[in-house]
RNA sequence: GCCCGGAUGGCGGAAUCGGCAGACGCGGAGGCCUCAAAAGCCUUUACUCGAAAGGGUGUGUGGGUUCAAGUCCCACUCCGGGCACCA
């Protein structure tokens, strides 16, 4: 895509850069025993040697790194300001453990299945005090800006429910035995208020020993252990998670009022309801909620309905539209007018209030590793939390460590990197010894590639507003809510320090997900050690055939299965390169003196190829564009090495324009044979891109299909432009045509010149 | 359970609009070249009936719309992905 660009003159920007911290290299560096700095750095030069070996087109004077200490200092630098703006900040709570990676995760790397994302470990829950940085304060521009996004609908559908949005109301249910305290819940179908017949609180709740009662003490306590002994992910998405899922409760003996109905109803204590959203209790609805729904008839719950089902609805929760039963003066809305009024009635009775609530939660970006980017804090005992002063910047990790298998960072054991002293009063501190997420390193490197030559400052704004946002992004689906949605978050953020003045809200304006390589089903990534070296390939058919293979393999958003067949295509490739090859040498070919219609059917299928294959760049279909050159060259081929043969300009110019076509795709190659072919011409990717002669594109005849009830019976040549009514002549005088129709007489006939006829007997 | 995407020869995959299904490649078969092989070249290759000419069938399944459906509509099966106790 880049040399095709070039070729259209457009000034492109492709930088290339390593995010080169993380828990590969740590892991790496753990087995062998030695710095994790030393397999980074040996394995980017592999990188980007074999990079440049595949004929990758990137501006290398652009490179930048995570762990360069120049791109350290800003990191840093972005993690203070966004303390000072009150976007980071330091909290205990529950969060996601790995004991693979020995380090707390965000909840974006925890899989649906509670498993870790990188390394497939089951994440436990700890309470620990965690950085977290506030995208929650970005929850709604984060979704609202995803409308306007070039991206795949995917992609935009898994941030959209990432992000969770939900509109509602939150308000009290007054405890029956002391009303004018209540407990607070929050709802989306305030309209359902007369069906409460129940009220929850998570096993958290900080009301929950309030509400129990002596007798209801003891089954209270074993299920609020039982909860906390199991993780989050055993709780919520165990197997057989889902609204399926048994539910686990037990009385604590007290009672609210429901306020709309003026009666008493139970509390119950239940795993199903979470802790950490709404305000972790809720109002219990079982003829309208699944969840409450099951929880009700294991615990034989009173089920009232309250909105009217459909007549072919049998039985179990209903939540669909439908008209108010049982609810006072609600009866005969319908769901919508009902909410409405509901939520007036719950503001005047209830000190309800509109509440929106998010299924995102801050990003908790704390990492207990080495290799990462040190948080740049104090901790004084007289001060407190004490950000390192900016002309401090980087906090450099000490090189003096020794990496070995305690699972300790070696920064927490450190004592020269850990005792310090605080930058305000000067007396002895321990530094933070935690790393940033690496998510942090890469949510804002697109910005230094604007200009990553100056140590003064991040970036030029100057520079990120020409170049930014970035045109085409491409990358794996799998950073669809990762990487994609804590970029979008960054650059907000910077924006709004103003870090980033003038830049593009949105950092992405279009996105492309590649497909991935996969062997035995499985991802190819370096996690799982599967990858397949292209080295190999490089001796035998070359770079350019690995490339023409790798744009032929097929779409290039769908993922490729690496099978015992992708060898033999690979080697397809380069034979079609040898082909080429020998054309290009003449080889086999025979000339004749002056041009004819042979000739003229040569140069519009390679103008035709042309078109084709520009088409097929635009709306990147690459294995098709592949396809198109190979069928062009075999229809030049096959005239040039037939007895009849070629005549010389038609020849020069069939496999003049081919190299071109082929640059983007084959760039070593086709340079190669440009430059035999015109040594005194500047090279072949410097020239402009093709644009195909019209006058050779447009058919002169075109092939007209003749169908019997639909049947293929005839295929003719006509002209163009042909009219209908000679169409349907033709075609009525094909012999296989009057055959077909026999004696039968002709009921209709539809006929679109010059495409087709179609005669109804 | 809900939401997306997909299903086309032995295989990877083509087929902007509803109008020639199977482009291109891999693999297979036969042949040429060769003492032989490799490489290369040529022919052939959806299935099926037929000696051939020629016919029939065919894009996951079942219906429908249409002169005409891989393509549009309805129902379903299977595969891949995402979400899944978020009130």
């Amino acid at each position: 895509m880049v040399r095709y660009q070039t070729m259209l003159d457009k000034a492109v920007l492709s930088p290339i850069g390593f995010d080169s911290f993380g828990l590969p290299a740590e892991n790496a560096a753990i087995k062998a025993g030695s710095h994790p700095r030393l397999f980074t750095e040996a394995r980017m030069k592999e990188l980007s040697s074999s990079l440049r070996r595949l004929g990758a087109v990137y501006d290398w004077r652009r490179e930048v790194f995570s762990h360069d200490p120049v791109y350290m200092r800003w990191s840093q630098t972005f993690f203070l300001a966004l303390l000072k703006a009150g976007l980071a900040y330091r909290a205990e709570a529950p969060v996601n453990w790995c004991p693979g990676c020995l380090t707390v995760l965000a909840n974006e790397q925890v899989l649906a299945d509670g498993t870790c994302e990188r390394s497939g470990d089951l994440v436990i829950r700890k309470d620990l005090e965690q950085w977290f940085f506030r995208i929650t304060t970005y929850a709604d521009e984060l979704l609202e800006d995803l409308d306007d996004l070039d991206w795949p609908e995917r992609v935009k559908t898994m941030q959209r429910n990432w992000i969770g949005r939900s509109e509602g109301v939150e308000f009290d249910l007054p405890l029956a035995s002391n009303p004018s305290r209540a407990l607070r819940v929050f709802t989306t179908r305030p309209d359902t208020g007369f069906g409460v017949t129940y009220a929850v609180v998570a096993p958290e709740h900080p009301l929950l020993v309030e509400l129990t009662t002596e007798a209801q003490r003891e089954q209270v306590h074993e299920l609020v252990e039982r909860a906390k002994s199991e993780s989050e992910l055993e709780r919520t998405a165990s197997s057989e998670s889902g609204p399926g899922l048994e539910k686990r409760g037990a009385f604590t003996g007290s009672f609210v009022l429901n306020p709309f109905t003026k009666q008493k109803v139970p509390v119950y204590v239940a795993d199903y309801v979470l802790g950490n959203y709404g305000t972790g209790a809720i109002m219990a609805v079982p003829a309208e909620d699944e969840r409450d729904f099951a929880f009700a008839k294991a615990y034989g719950l009173p089920i009232v309905r309250t909105v009217a089902t459909p007549e072919d609805f049998d039985d179990g929760p209903y939540s669909g539209d439908g008209v108010h039963i049982n609810s006072g003066f609600l009866d005969g809305l319908g769901v919508v007018e009902a909410m409405k009024e509901a939520s007036d009635y719950l503001a005047r009775e209830a000190n309800g209030v509109a509440k929106v609530n998010y299924r995102l939660r801050d990003w908790l970006v704390s990492r207990q590793r080495f290799w990462g980017c040190p948080i740049p804090i104090v901790y004084c005992e007289k001060d407190g939390i004490v950000p390192v002063p900016l002309d401090q910047l980087p906090v450099l990790a000490p090189d003096d460590v020794v990496m070995d298998e305690s699972g300790q960072s070696p920064l927490a054991t450190h004592g020269e990197f850990r005792n310090t002293t605080c930058p305000l009063c000067g007396e002895p501190a321990v530094r933070e010894t935690d790393t940033m997420d690496t998510f942090t390193d890469s949510s804002w490197y697109f910005l230094r590639f604007a200009d990553p030559f100056t140590p003064d400052q991040p970036f030029d704004p100057v520079q990120t507003a020409k170049w930014m946002p970035v045109d085409q992004y491409i990358g794996g689906v799998e950073h669809a809510i990762l990487h994609l949605l804590y970029a979008r978050f960054y650059v907000k953020a910077l924006i709004d320090l103003g870090i980033a003045p003038g830049l593009s809200r949105e950092p992405f304006a279009h996105l492309f997900t590649q497909g991935m390589l996969r062997i035995d089903g499985a991802k190819m990534s370096k996690s799982k050690g599967n990858q397949i070296a292209p080295e190999k390939y490089y001796e035998t058919v070359g770079a350019d055939g690995l490339r023409l293979f790798h744009l032929f393999a097929g779409p290039p958003a769908e993922d490729v299965d690496w099978t015992e067949q992708t060898e033999e295509i690979i080697e397809g490739c380069g034979r079609f390169l040898d082909r080429f090859y020998r054309l290009c040498e003449f080889a086999d070919v025979n000339f004749h003196d002056v041009a004819d219609d042979t000739d003229l059917e040569v140069r519009r299928a390679v103008h035709r190829g042309v078109a084709t294959v520009t088409d097929c760049f635009e709306r990147w279909m690459y294995n098709i564009a592949v396809a198109e050159v190979m069928s062009v060259f075999n229809a030049v081929s096959k005239q040039a090495r037939s007895e009849h043969g070629i005549e010389r300009s038609t020849l020069d110019e069939a496999i003049d324009l081919l190299l071109i076509l082929l640059a983007p795709m084959a760039p070593h190659v086709s340079a190669e044979i440009w430059e035999r072919r015109h040594p005194d011409e500047t090279s072949l990717h410097h020239q402009r891109w093709p644009v195909a002669d019209r006058a050779l594109t447009v058919t002169d005849r075109v092939t007209m299909i003749v169908q019997v009830n639909g049947k293929i019976r005839a295929r003719l040549e006509v002209e163009p432009d042909v009219s209908e009514q000679d169409a349907q002549d033709l075609a009525l005088a094909d012999e296989a045509v009057m055959r077909s129709l026999g004696q039968s007489p002709i009921k209709r006939v539809v006929s679109k010149p010059p495409r087709m006829v179609n005669i109804i007997i």
